[in-house]
Formats: structure tokens, C-alpha cells, sequence
DNA sequence: CGTTAAATTGAGATCTTTCAACTACGGTGG
DNA sequence: CCACCGTAGTTGAAAGATCTCAATTTAACG
């Protein structure tokens, strides 16, 4: 059950709308003006869900199209044999559910993996500022660019190469910040989802990464010897 | 040396102007009506190019998208350690390029793996009528998500499962028409680029293929069982 | 403290890569 | 016309990587 309040409910304590909205460079409504968004303010709900909490399921028919706040969630596609596949992993500024607007259904099942803040927004409201707002559109074929360069480094990085590189590779992309060494593992259940792998080869590579000293775990927190496992990465 | 042909040149043989265009059914300009058409007709060209001609290179700057009006092509990227991958294949009706749109660069490098034949759009036009005409919207998000699930059958399909398993999903979506038995066989070291494996076991798995009468071969031709590979292809 | 799920480890089977050799084929030039 | 050459495809054998299945340890949590 998320936890759900009115953007522009005046009454809710964080009164989040989005003018100043604290991810609102990162997110779809970037080049509206204020006016513009004052129309479209009402149906936009801020939703915050717990870590494993699904936000729709591939095949449904939804209205909705979500941007990131905080967390951290994956679409994950089901495999004819049962199986599932992770085919992106979305963070704060990305966009899921977009494909609502072209098919009537998602594609795609999403989940979060994270605790995971989000803005749920209708598509109708994206229907009609699209129609109304030249701005909006060059922000969603940015949005739609952005997804596809994510599918190309799902496929480029973390399908290609031998366990150990994609290991690699992937502990280098969930860093918070480019430059910086902290990240928060997957499960070696995702790994294993998103790198094509079985679990227990992800246990295997995470363990000896652990033991060669190119990442010290905390918890659920990593902290990463980065040349160490750009190193890797290469191949 | 691309064969080269006005649309719009009356004087050229085939006279294949956008509004009598044999595939608009399944291009950009489907929903534009003539008026609008005339206008953007002049820029646009109607390109041939032989097998193995590169269109453009990954990271290039450029000003034209590209949709596929026969033929196919492949989207690659390079890896750092020198090796290439392919992200797409792209046939009749696909769009290439439209990443120019949003940064100023291609994201990958296009180079036809048959003869194909592409009609050339300059991105000004792009602009111009996706500024005036609501209905190339549609059809440009379209074209993006046709992208994306293209990109998600590259994970799903091609990056998933063993090898034998990748090459009959590979054989069953390179038919002609879904229900048909007819494809062209991909080089061997397409197929490694595509499936991410060697180029020893593609040709090793086409053989015992072609050994159990899963595929019969004659020439680049080839005649598949599509039970048969389905099977396979199921894991 | 007991229960359950997740992570780890081992060992053998299986798959894939690697490297090298060999074949088939289509041009090219003598 | 034919010998030669280069490329793509094929095959073999051994090494290496990954998977499978089972057992064990660790962590999480009421």
C-alpha cells in the first residue's frame, strides 16, 4: 500500500508541487512554465513505495506513466520458459511506463527494488500538454532517447563479455555518482536477472571481488575499488 | 557510391514520391496529408547501398535520419576492448538515426548487412513538422518504442539462454513474413555480434542445424522448421 | 531462539571459448 | 584457362567458464 499525497494538496506536509519539485531538472516538466504546470498540477500523485513493490505488470492496461524520484526499480520482462529478465533499471529522472502512450498496455513489469519515491502522472495529462506544449516533446524524445541508451547498456554492458566483466561493469554503473566509490548491491537474484547469469555465479564473482579486495560491503552498502574493477570491466 | 534519387525529381525513373510511396503504410509520414507532404518532399532522397556500406558512424555529428524502405541493416556499437556488438537489426519500415533529434550525434554506427534502400529525411523537416503537424508525434513515438522493443528482443531473445537456443530465436526472427519459412542467414560473424557468442560456435550450431533438417540452406537462402526451432528456441 | 529466505560453497556435468588446421569458394592476374 | 590468393565457413581438441544440483552457512526477523 504506498504512501500517496496530492502534489498540490496544500495541506499535505511536504507540499511537493512541482515547481519545486527537488528533481525537477531531472524530470519530464522541465521546460514548462509555471502557468503550464499549475493547469496540470491536480491529477499528479507523489507515491513512495516499499522495496519489492510492484508499480504495474507487463500487459496491463494502465493510465499512467511514472518518473523516479528517489530508489530504485528494474523492468523486468518474462521469458516463454518462465524465467525473467531484467531489461533496464531505472534511478531518479527516468521515466517507466511511457510506452502507455503509443500501445494501450506496458510492456514491461515494474518493480522496485529500492525504496522508491515516484510521480505518478496520467496520460492524459501528458496527452494533452504534448498537444499544447512544443517543450514537452522534445522532453519525452529525450526521455525515450534516454531509455534506449539504457537498453543499449543493458545489452552492451551487462550482456556482453565473460561473469566476471559483467560483475564488473555492473558495480561500476550502481555507484551513486560517477566518481564516487559507494553503491548499493543488488541482490544476486537481480544480478543474476540482469547479467544473464545464474545466482550462484553472481555469488561466486561478488564473494571473490570481496576476497581480492576490489569491494568491501557494509550491509546492504559496497564501496568500490574503482580502477580495480574498471580493470575488469575491459573485458 | 549510394545510388541516388530525388523522390520528387519527375524526371527520375521510379518517380517513388512520399504519397505514392511503396512503403508509407509503414514509414514516418504515414498520417500526413499530401498538402503537407509537398512541402517537406524536396529534401528528402531515396538512397541504394550495397552490402556492408556504412550509413553513418557511432558518434559522428550528422543531420538525417534514415527509414528502411528494403533491405536490412544493423546498428553497432564498439566495446572498449576493440570488439563490436550489434544492438539492432533494422528492416523495412525501422527508423534509424533519430537519436540526432535529441543530442547532435549517432549513438551507433548503421551499415547495411544486404543491399538495402533507405529514404534520407534531412532532421530539419523532422522539426518542421513535428513543430506543425500533431500526427508526426504520434508517429515519431511510434518509431521510439518500435526501438525499444527492438532493443528489448536484442536482451531478451538474443542475449538470453544458450547458444543454440539464441540462434534458433535468431533464424525464427529473420523469416520474411511471421507464418513463412523463408530467411536470409546472417553471416557467421553477425551472428556472433548479435548473439554474443563466438563466430566458432554460430557456425558450429547452423551446421548441426542444417544436420538435423532444421534449416535447409541454398545459397544465403534459407528454408526453416519452424516447429522445430520453436522448440529449440523455447531453451 | 527458532524459522525462513538469501547467500555461499563444492563437485561434476555441460557448454563455450580458444587456437589451430583445414575446406570451399570466388575472384584476380598470369 | 588455370593457378593462386584471400575470405568465410567449418571442424577438432583441449582449456576454461558456466551451469546444475546439493549441501552448508549466514542473515533477517518475528
Amino acid at each position: 500500500m504506498p504512501n500517496r499525497a496530492k502534489c498540490n494538496d496544500i495541506t499535505w506536509q511536504g507540499h511537493a508541487d512541482c515547481r519545486h519539485c527537488s528533481v525537477r531538472h531531472l524530470v519530464l516538466f522541465v521546460n514548462l512554465a509555471d502557468a503550464d504546470l499549475d493547469r496540470t498540477l491536480a491529477p499528479i500523485d507523489e507515491l513512495t513505495y516499499a522495496p519489492q513493490t510492484p508499480l504495474y505488470r507487463a500487459g496491463e492496461r494502465g493510465a499512467h506513466a511514472y518518473t523516479v524520484r528517489s530508489g530504485l526499480l528494474k523492468l523486468v520482462q518474462y521469458l516463454p520458459n518462465g524465467t525473467q529478465r531484467i531489461v533496464r533499471l531505472l534511478r531518479p529522472g527516468d521515466v517507466a511506463g511511457l510506452e502507455i502512450l503509443v500501445r494501450g498496455a506496458y510492456h514491461h513489469s515494474a518493480v522496485c527494488i529500492e525504496a522508491t519515491a515516484v510521480c505518478r502522472i496520467p496520460i492524459a495529462v501528458l496527452k494533452d500538454l504534448d498537444a499544447r506544449k512544443p517543450a514537452l516533446h522534445r522532453e519525452l524524445m529525450a526521455r525515450w532517447q534516454r531509455s534506449l541508451d539504457q537498453a543499449d547498456n543493458v545489452i552492451t554492458l551487462f550482456s556482453t563479455g565473460n561473469s566476471q566483466a559483467r560483475v564488473a561493469r555492473l558495480l561500476l554503473h550502481l555507484r551513486h555518482l560517477p566518481g564516487e566509490a559507494a553503491c548499493n548491491l543488488l541482490s544476486r537474484e537481480d544480478m543474476s536477472a540482469l547479467l544473464g547469469i545464474t545466482v550462484e555465479t553472481a555469488s561466486r564473482i561478488v564473494a571473490d571481488f570481496k576476497r581480492r579486495n576490489l569491494i568491501r560491503t557494509d550491509n546492504g552498502q559496497c564501496e568500490c575499488d574503482t580502477p580495480g574493477l574498471q580493470a575488469l570491466a575491459q573485458d
